[in-house]
RNA sequence: UGGCCCAUGGUGUAACUGGCAACACGUCUGGUUUUGGUCCAGAAGAGUCUAGGUUCGAGCCCUAGUGGGCCAACCA
């Protein structure tokens, strides 16, 4: 096993192991609200938590954080199982915090009793007003001073079913003054009338997160409750409620959980917030949760990505606590290690013209025979026919082109893969001037692999195909990025603007007829081109592919990636310092040239920005040289004041380092 | 009365109790190749947000600043 640093919550693990927790203790969760579809965001958060559990041996609970029956589904419940399951995590216990609704109406009861919750029977708007903002503190709310009894009949009418929505709410007597705008005063429990998908009309008040969350985390006894960074604030109230019950339970639950956060997974070109990937399905933007342009776990599995390719991006973007936007290209470098090495090679082709081999007999079939996958077990093949009328890529016949064009021109030989060298001869068009057939001719002694002299001979490209009279007519969906923006989830304008309009496109295409498998979700390398997925919803009729991803091409540039084309302006402060670091170990006459670069970039910098790099601040020793050739220019142009100046060259020609006091001096 | 968190190549993450800033993606060369893929070899790119301090020595510790993020649902 190859040493690898452990990650920040690792290292709390580590640390809790050696001073108060026994392995054995371990135990983590993932909490997800039934409420919508996982996406790639949660797969960051399942991958630790999972993670960190097979790594520990230690078992990872499944809850389902169902508080509020007025936005949850049983079907977002077995939508979430189900992905969990395809990715290929296992969980020891599926629990929901509905399991608990008893448990925590007691407690809040005893919290009552101590003192530490009340009643309050203001509308909504006048609790919020009353909470202050981040600058301003809050104020007590009337009933903060109800007695006990009257707080615990109400509450219990509350329970029974006797107020309507909105009539009473249970607050935690906190501190209305708190700087943590969470602490003051919390809201507990508020009155619902909905069924609840488990519980049905079991409950009129429902608990909410932070009083759930906590507590249900303690019933379970899990060690370290992990979640993203937005919930920091919230640890404050966590320990609070966590310390306000263990006096009354540390019998039955001795381990007190402890909350750590992490920075969530954002991916350019994406938006990760459910609430936006709603719109997207209501708007009719996406075909639904499952479309393959869209970041759940259906939708990428739809696509065509592999579980492997999702658990590897997850490990390989590491856990911080620093906010990130991760290139997409990562996670398609992912999948296409994966499908690399798994992904059977097959001929298709997208964007038809016609290949008409002069010199090849008419209504002759040869079945030639082709590698599945050099990657892996390269000595399955399967059976493909040739004739003498072939369909190619468009893009791959041009009339003539430039000598970095590899593919098949007039006169010039390309070998067409698995099969014979070919030459072109003439080409036709249609009546919009658009070419639509290509005559060649072919040497039938270069057959693949014969190992004859004209088959090793070297040609500059090869050509998939596939043959007209046998192919197979397929459709092949094509998708690129939903998004034209790198970011489409942090601006502040409406992402619907960002969409891009071209990314859905469906096409006719023609594929080889034999291939291995015509299951949904079988993975292909169409050669060339890229990986490609049976979609599910393929009819026996008409075989659908969705395109996966591209292959790597250096011939045809992708998009840039993110940023990389725009880098920022380095400031010509900055640019002086790097030059001045490199000009120390510089020879003479390269010296000559940075020194005419930092005087150019003089004009450019101000005394005042420069005052810092001088004097004792400054302890590197080319900062300091690129400053004085600076200071020398400035002086010429008169901006800089003298008695400063010599103080620092008098300095500077004292120093040790010869360089520097050369400099100086000059 | 504001509180808390964060800051290292284009991106993401490392750098053990302070000791030559590393790895992956991306980019660029070259080689192999019947996929402009894979594979192999190599290169460019950061002196660690800024300024001080402590130290023989700071990305790491301290102070101040700057920049970014989170927090004012009866959502989670």
């Amino acid at each position: 096993m190859t040493k690898k640093t452990l990650n920040f919550i690792e290292q709390i693990i580590e640390e809790d192991l050696k001073t108060c927790l026994d392995k054995s203790q371990l135990r983590f969760r993932f909490p997800p609200e039934p409420n919508g579809y996982l996406h790639i965001g949660h797969t960051k958060a399942i991958g630790i938590s999972f993670g960190l559990g097979s790594k520990y041996g230690a078992p990872v609970n499944l809850r389902f954080d169902d508080t509020n029956p007025t936005k949850e589904d049983q079907a977002y419940v077995d939508a979430i199982k189900k992905d969990i399951n395809w990715l290929g995590y296992h969980w020891d216990r599926e629990r929901y915090s509905s399991d608990y609704f008893g448990q925590l109406y007691d407690w809040a009861l005893l919290m009552i009793i101590n003192n530490k919750a009340y009643v309050d029977s203001q509308p909504s708007a006048l609790i919020a007003k009353q909470k202050g903002t981040p600058t301003q503190p809050g104020e007590d709310s009337p009933y903060r001073s109800r007695t006990i009894e009257e707080n615990t009949t109400l509450f219990k009418e509350m329970r029974a079913g006797k107020f309507e929505a909105g009539a009473h709410v249970l607050r935690a007597k906190i501190d209305m003054q708190h700087p943590n705008m969470l602490m003051r005063d919390p809201i507990m429990y508020r009155i619902i009338h909905t069924h609840h998908q488990r519980t049905g009309s079991d409950w009129c008040i429902y608990p909410m997160y932070d009083w759930t969350h906590g507590e249900s985390d303690y019933i379970e006894q899990i060690s370290h409750s992990l979640c993203s960074l937005e919930f920091k604030s919230h640890r404050d109230l966590y320990n609070w409620f966590k310390k306000a019950v263990y006096p009354h339970s540390k019998q039955t639950y001795p381990l007190q959980p402890k909350q750590r956060e992490f920075a969530r997974l954002n991916l350019s070109y994406t938006i990760m917030s459910k609430r936006k990937l709603l719109k997207l399905v209501d708007l009719g933007v996406v075909s639904g949760w499952d479309d393959p342009r869209m970041p759940t776990i259906s939708g990428l599995r739809r696509r065509g990505y592999t579980p492997n390719a999702i658990k590897k991006f997850i490990e390989t973007i590491g856990v911080a606590k620093r906010d990130n936007i991760i290139d997409v290209s990562l996670l398609e470098f992912c999948v296409r290690e994966d499908l690399n090495k798994t992904a059977n090679r097959v001929m298709a082709v997208l964007d038809p013209i016609k290949l008409i081999i002069t010199n090849y007999p008419e209504g002759k079939t040869a079945w030639l025979e082709a590698i599945n996958n050099p990657e892996n077990m390269p000595s399955q093949t399967r059976k493909i026919p040739f004739s003498k009328t072939l369909y190619i890529e468009r893009a791959d016949f041009k009339e003539e082109a430039t000598k970095k064009y590899f593919r098949l021109t007039l006169g010039k030989e390309v070998r067409l893969k698995n099969a014979y060298i070919i030459k072109a001869e003439s080409f036709e068009r249609d009546k919009n001037g658009i070419i639509s057939e290509v005559s060649c001719t072919y040497d039938p002694k270069s057959l693949s692999g014969s190992g004859t002299a004209a088959s090793l001979k070297k040609v500059k490209g090869t050509l998939h195909w596939v043959s007209l009279e046998h192919a197979k007519e397929i459709e092949v969906r094509v998708y690129d990025r939903l998004f034209s923006h790198p970011a489409p989830d942090s601006q502040d304008a409406d992402f619907l603007t960002f969409i891009n309009p071209n990314s859905y496109k469906s096409v006719k295409a023609y594929i080889e007829p034999n291939i291995p498998s015509l299951e949904p979700y079988s993975h292909y390398q169409f050669q060339r081109l890229g990986y490609f997925s049976i979609d599910p919803n393929s009819g026996s009729e008409t075989l659908i592919f969705n395109k996966t991803v591209g292959l790597r091409d250096a011939w045809s540039k992708q998009p840039p990636a993110l940023n990389q084309q725009q880098k920022p302006q380095r400031k010509p402060i900055d640019l002086v310092k790097q030059l001045g670091k490199k000009y120390i170990n510089m020879p003479k006459d390269k010296q000559i040239k940075t020194k005419a670069e930092i005087q150019k970039l003089s004009s450019r910098i101000t005394y005042e920005e420069l005052f810092p790099l001088f004097g004792t601040a400054s302890k590197k020793v080319g900062t300091r040289i690129a400053a004085i050739i600076v200071l020398k220019e400035l002086l010429k142009t008169g901006q800089a004041r003298t008695k400063e100046i010599e103080d620092f060259i008098q300095k500077a020609s004292l120093d040790s380092n010869p360089t520097l006091s050369k400099e100086a001096l000059i």
